[in-house]
DNA sequence: CCTCCACTGGAAACCTAGGCTC
DNA sequence: GAGCCTAGGTTTCCAGTGGAGG
């Protein structure tokens, strides 16, 4: 359906598509063949391989930062494995503990890959741990449980279930338990009991981060297969390739800009994407970044922000607080403390909306002195969004 | 060199709400 | 369905502080 208002939308502007196949430059997307990596998918690949004989691999563990192709290796080894191996007993699970969000809900994904149902709630963590053993155990499966964004879990909830995870083995023979960890966090090793440590690390594998050069290859590759011939200018890759690469090589944030510069092409109605698509894409994201950023900030964080915009060069935690003060009664919301207003300062410091640098003003005390670093338009437009917001934005200077 | 302002930021108690447990 | 537990947000309390003005 949509495609036809697309291509109505398209005529009417008289323009031409540029995609060929756009969900190549998705982020889910996970292509057949992953370049710069050989040297991990290989190790992977020796890992698992006894797997094929019915035997249990080692646990691994994967490190790296964002957008270094660790979930993508994971994922492309685990679904080689699974069409060479013809044991129906192999089950391959794949759980994002941070998307999955509690501790409960990861394993219940787990518990349902493997064919077990578990209610929404109701039962304890340990009776969901002790329903998946028992299912491997009975039914001889042999168990690859990817757990990506370990740290998170193990940040979040601890590391019990990877204790008893690890431990089980030997109860639950014919099948097995092999964990494959996921982790952004090269010091994730230190939240973790030595035991757990000692089992899970069997292997290791550190991806480092892409160089500028290896995106620009990986960006063509996409880019030849994603676009339409001559739809794409080889600067406008460099450009897309040199931007990421200086935000520590994200693989996945290169292929973002350049699906998102392709967009803005096909929207202007360009022949193909060029430098300026890239930067226009760049502002576009950064833009985007800000305003989820406005959105998705709790009620008091977003009348701080407000309170804060209304001083054009800047202010004090007082000046603030006051004005903040003034705002939520207005508003008919609770009011917090200055000690906490002050805390939310420092927290949107550290998410770059503003500035909160501590400053000694000698006899006149010692304060933060707060700046907005974004603008206020912004503000005030995503603010509006919501209704309470509305009647404050308004007169704003009142 | 000392004072003393207007806070900062640590620590612990308190308060929910949501999820789990029985 | 009532009760328990936990995590995260908030309040309360307070010792600490950089440096302009004396």
């Amino acid at each position: 359906m949509s495609d036809i208002v697309d291509s109505i939308f398209r005529r009417a502007k008289g323009s031409k598509a540029l995609f060929a196949k756009r969900n190549v430059l998705m982020p889910e997307y996970v292509p057949d063949h992953l370049p710069f990596r050989d040297q991990q998918i290989q190790t992977v690949a020796q890992v698992l391989a006894p797997t094929l004989h019915g035997s249990k691999p080692s646990n691994l563990l994967l490190y790296g930062k964002t957008g270094t192709g660790k979930t993508a290796v994971a994922k492309y080894v685990l679904s080689k494995l699974e069409s060479e191996s013809n044991d129906p007993t192999l089950t391959v699970a794949y759980v994002n503990t941070r998307i999955a969000g509690t501790e409960y809900r990861s394993l219940a994904e787990f518990a349902q890959s493997l064919g077990v149902p578990i209610p929404f709630t109701g039962l304890s963590i340990g009776e969901v741990v002790s329903r998946i053993l028992r299912e491997i155990q009975t039914k001889g499966k042999k168990t690859i449980f990817v757990v990506d964004e370990i740290d998170y879990l193990v940040k979040e909830h601890g590391d019990d279930v990877l204790y008893e995870f690890t431990r089980a083995n030997e109860r639950i023979s014919p099948g097995f338990l092999n964990i494959i960890g996921i982790s952004n966090d090269l010091k994730f090793k230190e939240d973790l009991d030595p035991r757990v440590l000692s089992s899970l690390g069997e292997e290791e594998i550190v991806f480092p981060p892409y160089t500028v050069e290896e995106l620009r290859e990986i960006l063509h590759q996409r880019a030849m297969v994603a676009f339409k011939e001559a739809a794409f200018s080889q600067s406008a890759i460099n450009l897309c390739a040199a931007m990421a690469g200086t935000e520590h090589g994200d693989a996945r944030r290169a292929v973002d800009l350049l699906r998102i510069a392709g967009e803005v092409a096909e929207r202007e109605g360009l022949n193909a994407v060029d430098d300026e698509c890239v930067k226009r894409a760049s502002a576009k994201m950064e833009h985007d970044r800000i305003e989820e950023a406005l959105r998705s900030l709790p009620l008091q964080n977003k009348i701080i922000l407000l309170a804060v915009s209304r001083f054009e060069n800047g202010a004090n935690t007082g000046e603030v607080y006051l004005s903040y003060n003034a705002i939520s009664k207005k508003m008919g919301t609770e009011v917090l403390t200055q000690r906490r207003v002050s805390g939310i300062l420092a927290e949107l410091d550290m998410l770059g909306l503003l500035e909160a640098a501590v400053v000694s003003k000698g006899r006149r005390g010692r304060t933060k002195r707060i700046r907005l670093l974004i603008s206020k338009e912004t503000l005030t437009k995503t603010l509006t969004e919501e209704a309470t917001f509305a009647p404050m934005t308004q007169e704003a200077t009142a």
